[in-house]
DNA sequence: TAAAAGTCGACTGTCGACAATCCATCCCAA
DNA sequence: TTGGGATGGATTGTCGACAGTCGACTTTTA
């Protein structure tokens, strides 16, 4: 699947009616938009090395704007790059999904409690909008599509807040939470409590309340954390990878240490986990 | 001021007792940090242009780990970056300062909370001890280095709270923090005030009480707040920049729009505000 | 036999050159 | 004069090639 290049169809000569109206961005954002993709739709599962000459091959470009891709989707937190080692998709042991799921509820709770004050009326249509379709969805058992309208839901009421700051540090994490609803192939257990969690919120913004609509919105999200976990840990306990702590961290400092070790004049070999 | 290379001096061949004991990272690390360092001191203002060719040739350098370097950052949002249009620091408008600085209080707050409960005697002696070299900065009026430890104060809650995540989302939101207080020459109304407050902080975590830690860490954070915003206000002001809105989305729109329009057959020119 | 020291392939890091864009400026017609 | 369109320099995006590093494997050594 190779990507319209720049050099191979600059913009000047494209032909007005090619597949995509809108398209054409920079080659690097193309592939972080395929990579993102297929992150999200489980096409390349967590711990997934991203080898750029592969996918600049795959892609039909060569390695920079890969690595382009592969910086934006750092930036997005779907994936980690360590030096020399390339990058991964980002793995979500059970401890990180609290974490985030925790962090999330802070964020939205205090997203809920400024959008209390703001949301217009237009903004309720919407948000009704979006409502309907989920209950639409859970009726038909269209598991994919109310994922879809979850999320919006949820970035619908965050960007309303007004605060850009809070929208653009909950995209990072909605990111990875938006990365365990594909690794988890059933998050939801009840369909319809879903589509009635959501109501549930609308109305205590409706209510205009500012302590209610974050204390309904952190009880919401509480409630999927506990579904959540379970699916998780479940799925991560057969076949998943062994290490539960911090990949990251443990790394870095090891890289530190052998670094120390060499300006010390030690060898790097044999003191060293294989 | 040349980055000492990777091609330029290897590991392997590099003399023992050389000036770094730790040192060497990748070439783009290095630079990074250069860049970081200048941001932190204000010696590189607020929205200036960082050019690649310029900036790899003070390094001596390509332009690559330039690039490297500027993704880093802005992936500590210290630099936004536009396509096409390169990178530059960011621009701290008052609605933004207000933004983060709320954002803080609810990241540290949390942050305190969780840390109140897991904090150890060690952990304890090191705020003291950070708390008792405030208070010697204090007295000895040496502004920077009382920034320095307010800064790490805090960065060590937030580390010892145990929940990596929230200390990730927190570092972004720091790295801003740090950005103007460099813009502001003067931060603190009372030095001493300062050391007090961080006093109270530490009380609070002493007691174990969740919620009163918290809430003493938001106070403290809302109290900083009001300096924060007159200064920044007052020297915005004069001198700065016009536009106080977001240019990040707003240039994003343009560009959208352009194309749209292009792929429609109409020319760029003349539709553009210049 | 196991630890230490080479060896090698697979990747990432860095370089220099070119292509594509953006923006300021100039030109021209109404 | 003023807006539309062309032009050119400055700067970012992309490419292909090479250098350096990491880990796995093999070989050596005690």
């Amino acid at each position: 699947m190779a990507v319209p290049g720049r050099t191979a169809a600059p913009r000047a000569t494209r032909p007005l009616n090619g597949v995509s109206p809108i398209a054409f961005r920079t080659i690097a954002e193309q592939i972080a938009g395929s990579i993102r993709e297929a992150i999200a739709q489980g096409r390349i599962p967590p711990a997934t090395r991203l080898l750029e000459l592969s996918l600049a091959r795959e892609m039909g470009t060569s390695r920079a704007p890969v690595r382009e891709a592969l910086n934006q989707l750092e930036r997005e937190g779907l994936v980690v790059k360590e030096p020399n080692r390339g990058a991964r998709v980002v793995e979500l042991t059970e401890e990180t999904v609290r974490e985030v799921a925790s962090l999330r509820g802070l964020l939205e709770g205090f997203a809920a409690s400024l959008a209390a004050e703001r949301l217009t009326t237009t903004e309720f249509k919407t948000l009704d909008a979006i409502l309907s379709d989920m209950d639409r969805a859970a009726q038909r058992g269209e598991y994919a599509r109310l994922v879809e309208l979850d999320y919006q839901f949820h970035a619908f009421i965050c960007r309303a807040s007004g605060h850009r700051t809070l929208y653009e540090t909950w995209t990072v994490i909605s990111g990875k939470v938006r990365l365990y609803l594909s690794t988890t192939n059933l998050m939801y257990r009840d369909l319809k409590a879903v589509v009635r969690g959501h109501g549930e919120i609308l109305a205590a913004l409706r209510s205009q309340d500012k302590a209610r609509a974050n204390r309904v919105m952190q009880e919401h999200l509480g409630e999927m954390l506990n579904d959540f976990v379970a699916k998780v840990a479940r799925t991560n306990r057969r076949g998943g990878p062994k290490q539960q702590s911090s990949t990251f961290r443990e790394s870095r400092r090891a890289r530190r240490l052998a670094v120390a070790r060499l300006s010390r004049g030690e060898s790097l070999h044999g003191k060293r986990s294989r």
